[in-house]
DNA sequence: CTCCTGTTGTTCGTATACGAACGAGTGTGG
DNA sequence: CCACACTCGTTCGTATACGAACAACAGGAG
C-alpha cells in the first residue's frame, strides 16, 4: 500500500495550500528513529559479547581480518571513524594486546596496525555471535523485508 | 566431511550444515550500516543548524514542545535516553536559557522543565530546518521508499 | 507509624564521536 | 634544491551514551 492515496481519514484541516503544516512529531522523523535503531542494536551487541569488546572495537577486529594490516588513519576510513577516534580505539585495542603496531618501512608517519594472535583468537569467538547479533536485530522483520530494510539502509550512506 | 563436493555455482539452495559459511563483512551487517545512516543523518542536521542545537538537544525542545512541561526523568524517557545523559543535555539548554527548572510542587525529588520564551523561539526558528534535515537525509530514495524505510525501520524499535 | 521498595536526579568512570589545531613527514612544482 | 600543500597521527575541548552507585523522597505493606 503505497501510491496516491488519497487518505481521507486523516485530513483534520485539508485547508488551502501554504496553510496548515502537519505537525512536526519528531518520533516520526528519521534521525530520532535512526538514533533508536542503533541503540537497540547497540544493546543487543552488548549482551551477546559481554565484555569482548563494543561494536567500534568489534568493527575494527573484523576489518583488520578482511584486509590484513592498515595503518591507521586507513583503517578509520574504512569503518567511517574519524582520525580522532580511531586513535582511542585503537590504543584501547592495543592496550588488551588484540592488536600490534609496527612503525611503517616506507612512511615515517605511518603505523601498520594489525592483529596479534590473540586479536585473531578473539575475534574468531566472537563472529558467530556477531552473526547472531544481526540476526536478533532484524528479528522484527520477515525475511524478504530484512533485505528490504538492508538495502534501502546501503543506499542512505 | 565427505559427500561430493557438488559446487552448484550460486544455487539458491543454503548448503547445508557444516558446508561453508557466507564470510562475515562487516560492511553488510544491519549494526554498521546503521551507525552509518546515524552519522550522516548528523553530520546533515549539523550542516543545516549550526550552532542552534545538537540533534540531542533539539530533540529535547521538541519534545517539550509536543507535550509541554515535563520532569527530566520523564522527558528522557520519551526521547530515548539515560537519566545521566539527560541530565547533561537539560543542564546545557538551562546554561543557553532555552530551558527552566522549577522544583514540582507535590513530588519533592523533582523539577519540571520547562521550555522559556528563548526556548520556544529558538524552536521555532529550528522546526523548518529540521524538516528540512529530514527530507535531505531521505533524499536518495523514492518517495515510496522513503514510506517504506520509515515504516520498517519504526518497527525495529 | 515503620519498614521496604521503587523513583528522581546526581556523580563517576569509560567509550564513542568529531571539530580544531598541532608537529612531523611526504611529494610535487618550480 | 626549496617552497608549499597535503597527509599521518596526536591532543584538547565538547557532547552524547550508559553502567553503577548514591542520597533524598514517595507510596504502600504491615
Amino acid at each position: 500500500m503505497a501510491a496516491k492515496t488519497k487518505n481521507p481519514v486523516q485530513a483534520a484541516a485539508p485547508a488551502p495550500a501554504a496553510a496548515t503544516l502537519p505537525p512536526y512529531r519528531l518520533t516520526e522523523q528519521v534521525g530520532h528513529l535512526l538514533r533508536r535503531a542503533h541503540q537497540r542494536e547497540s544493546a543487543i551487541f552488548q549482551d551477546n559479547m559481554g565484555d569482548a569488546a563494543t561494536p567500534t572495537q568489534f568493527a575494527a577486529l573484523a576489518m583488520l581480518t578482511e584486509r590484513g594490516p592498515l595503518s591507521q588513519n586507513h583503517l578509520g576510513r574504512l569503518i567511517a571513524m574519524d582520525p580522532a577516534t580511531i586513535q582511542g580505539v585503537v590504543q584501547r585495542l592495543g592496550e588488551r594486546k588484540l592488536v600490534d603496531r609496527v612503525p611503517d618501512p616506507v612512511d615515517k608517519r605511518r603505523f601498520l596496525v594489525r592483529l596479534t594472535r590473540r586479536g585473531v583468537e578473539a575475534y574468531e569467538a566472537m563472529e558467530d555471535r556477531a552473526r547472531a547479533v544481526t540476526r536478533e536485530t532484524l528479528s522484527p522483520l520477515e525475511p524478504d523485508e530484512q533485505a528490504q530494510f538492508i538495502a534501502l539502509l546501503k543506499r542512505l550512506g
